[in-house]
DNA sequence: GCGGATTAGTTGACTTCTAAACTACTTCAG
DNA sequence: CTGAAGTAGTTTAGAAGTCAACTAATCCGC
């Protein structure tokens, strides 16, 4: 059903000037994608300092410093499942890291209650206390790296990506039949 | 020092809900650390997304494309340590990725003027028809995903991302040159 | 109960990325 | 001019991540 003429003609002329490149399109798609690589410039940039902080001040990667952190924030336990989605990161990158934290003893796996096929993940005395030391200096920098940001903007942005991550969190693959479906938490 | 608790104080909504990878209570203390998660959480989500659309739609990797989409917008070609810089990853990525791609037929190596040190990373002329190709679709996804978010909401995202990149850029312990960086436009 | 579909976790082949050592060229101080 | 320091790119070892195939346990409809 084609209801009426779509009014997507309508372009704001608004400035462009001098960006050359992808300028095909009309000012909101090219807003979008600058927001996207703008989005995934600061993120990288972040991280990237961070992981190397990481490493050179306690030797450890960025990727099991997350993983003590989930684990540290659930005293009472996560199953492997839970935790990859956690992490956003596939069930198999859960099992290898998991095995180099065990032989470390960082982490141990238990038997989950009630269902044999699943594990229960838990930091080591060991494991708690070394995250908690890192705990607190990788907190500092992040005071530090985002120190520049007054606070009110700091406040805003977080209300901002907490609306676009309810809003993307809907429009994913997952399961989406074609046609857009609508669901997912 | 009287102070009054500022009305903002208690403004934060609990919304420490189980879903999200950001789900630590805190106090005020703890909405930069939030913050980051929450940024950490966006742009890893919609990476994620993007990379398996390319797979399944192009069979390229995101970091091909990436590759591919700076070289396009540097027509007269770019040096291996610049393209490192723009896509912020280290220059022994770069001479993989360039080995890929120049077998496969899409970019080419080329002596720098001038420097007998330096090569030029040029597009082939199938090169750009496969990148204009899949630029659009791209964008096009992009366009989705950030659609639910309203127009103004990214500008202003937009605005604070970019004050968030320069506050941190001066925070970094690797020296940073001015103007480092990915995103250009 | 029985059998098919799901779910939890593991494995293996493979790509991507980093860090650090290395080669080759360039720059610059003296 | 010469040598030290810096820069461009490559190589290597290994961590980290993906996908897809696999085993095993659970769930569910009949």
């Amino acid at each position: 059903m084609k209801t009426e003429p779509p009014r997507l003609a309508r372009a704001a002329p608004l400035d462009d000037s001098r960006i050359g490149i992808e300028a095909r399109a009309g000012a909101d798609d090219h807003i979008t994608l600058r927001l996207w690589l703008r989005l995934l410039a600061c993120s990288t940039q972040i991280e990237t300092e961070i992981r190397q902080r990481l490493r050179q001040r306690f030797g450890i990667t960025l990727s099991r410093f997350d993983y003590l952190s989930q684990l540290h924030r659930h005293p009472d336990g996560l199953r492997m499942n839970a935790l990859s989605r956690y992490l956003m990161v596939t069930g198999g990158n859960i099992t290898g890291l998991t095995d180099e934290l065990e032989k470390d003893g960082l982490v141990q796996r238990e038997r989950a209650p009630g269902d044999r096929r699943a594990v229960m993940l838990r930091l080591t005395a060991q494991g708690r206390q070394t995250f908690e030391e890192m705990a607190g200096v990788h907190e500092a920098w992040l005071l530090d790296l985002f120190g520049g940001l007054p606070a009110a903007d700091r406040r805003t942005l977080h209300e901002l990506l907490g609306r676009l991550r309810q809003a993307t969190a809907q429009r994913q693959t997952d399961s989406a039949p074609p046609g857009g479906g609508a669901e997912a938490a």
